[in-house]
DNA sequence: GCGGAATTTCAGATAGTCGAAAATCGGCCG
DNA sequence: CGGCCGATTTTCGACTATCTGAAATTCCGC
């Protein structure tokens, strides 16, 4: 509140660190202390405890002995809650799950949500290679990634034009597309398609197969996609492709076959899978 | 810090505060703004913008136009962290779905950890009645309910014994078993069936039948549960029997099938399912 | 019952809450 | 297209809660 900082705008450290605090908890299966938990963050020992302290009175942890911690009951409120409207729904789960059963290599469902497209849920495979900043909740560089060329070739096009209008796409390698024109192209083929490709365009070593799947109305809802090392890309290709379009028909129909009317408060209906 | 009150042990309001909106707002489906959630929460109103604000700036929510506000991409990574300990594994949610087909009636599945049963997810009949306090996240009345029992028969004996040692059994409906030696008895033939049931112990017009499943070494893990209005249950007594059984020999050929070696810090192996 | 680890306590310095008022924002009309 | 209005969001000063660093206390396994 005194800083000139560059951002300005405060923010309450408390919930931020008992955010991380629990999120640690929960990351750490059963296996996080005090201790560790304010190394691992930064915060003050006494401070830990005194979150860990709030989150026991609230239900959100629980103590082990030994003075480990473990999340509590209200984490599964919490985690209903949050499962609903950040989480896959447990079918597309599966779905995932047998996708990479046929494959045998990572496979990933991200969801298109608010204009935005956020990683739900991967599995690795056992040949795992992971790509540095990609994990859940990983939003970003739309114009480089699969899994957004495959959500945005079936957005309507002055919504796509809207986004990227003045915006310069910046290279992550040297073969992500950078030209709006370029981009245009190849969202057209991979509305022809059905699916996208990355060929490295991403992450240097790792191309993507992309197919992005539908709701009742038609629109785009999220993506499944696998990846694999340049190097097994010509050989898997094919079975990539057909993987990800099977995961993807499969929960297309899922969604047109289960919408339910949703009631919300000021009397709109939106679509919504039942669960 | 002053008030001479009961409970003594100070928590922190901001954080607990913050968890209560993040809640809120993936409760509200994308209809939250911040002046129903300060109303609601008993919230000021620039605290809640503070909160709000915070949350936004770790992206745990997402402004959406109007002053709306929906859960962000950071809490995927949240809901990620906590669905692997606290809710249902997706393989588990799909068994319930099915056990909801096959019942039309309300069904539930429960987990079992450290000494706990807690709710993780249900799908209520087309005929619901909600158990007032019954929802995601509840634990309690460990000798009233069908799915405690369910689990508690499959413990050793000595850890059921000193879990009650010296605990009167409180009634929560006039045929709520209150005496230990009944318990044990009524645990004995739950062993020997393979399943519990509850004839209005827990709830006045509502009966419930519930089967354990077990991980890879046979210790029950969780619970799944159908419940019934009383005048519904003589009819459907049998279909809710075979019901739970069979999710339940199900999730446990799934864990049997799936379990891993999970390193724990202090050498401790501790199964866990495979994702 | 001991000894080390886990947890709480303390006092000064910071950061957050309250209530109300001011500043912005966003949509709508002319 | 600019101005206006209601609604959203930030700001402010006074008050209260929380953070820090270090020391005291309680716990728990042995």
């Amino acid at each position: 509140m005194s800083e000139p900082e560059a951002g300005g705008k405060t923010v309450l450290l408390t919930l931020e660190r008992g955010l991380q605090v629990l999120e640690a908890v929960a990351a750490a299966d059963g296996t996080a202390t005090a201790k560790v938990l304010s190394r691992q963050l930064g915060i003050k020992l006494g401070t830990c405890y005194h979150l860990l302290r709030t989150l026991l009175a609230g239900g959100y942890v629980v103590r082990l002995s030994g003075g480990r911690y473990d999340v509590g009951h209200r984490a599964a409120s919490l985690n209903r809650h949050l499962q609903r409207r950040a989480g896959p729904a447990p079918e597309l789960a599966v779905i995932l799950a047998r996708l990479h059963d046929r494959t045998h290599e990572t496979s990933y469902i991200s969801g298109w949500q608010h204009g935005t497209l956020t990683l739900q849920h991967y599995i690795s495979g056992p040949h795992a290679m992971s790509v540095g900043e990609l994990d859940v909740g990983y939003t970003g560089h739309l114009h480089a990634r699969a899994s957004c060329k495959a959500v945005l070739a079936f957005l309507p096009e002055d919504q796509v034009a809207a986004m990227f209008k003045g915006v310069e796409l910046k290279a992550v390698t040297p073969r992500t597309i950078v030209d709006h024109d370029h981009l245009t192209v190849e969202l057209a083929r991979v509305r022809r398609q059905g699916y996208a490709v990355d060929r490295e365009e991403f992450s240097e070593g790792v191309c993507c197969v992309s197919a992005p799947f539908f709701d009742g109305t038609g629109s785009p809802t999220g993506v499944f996609t696998v990846s694999v090392p340049t190097t097994r890309f010509q050989e898997r290709q094919a079975t990539m492709t057909m993987g990800v379009r099977e995961a993807a028909a499969m929960a297309t129909g899922l969604l047109r076959g289960r919408v339910v009317a949703h009631a919300v408060p000021d009397g709109m209906v939106r679509p919504c899978i039942a669960r």
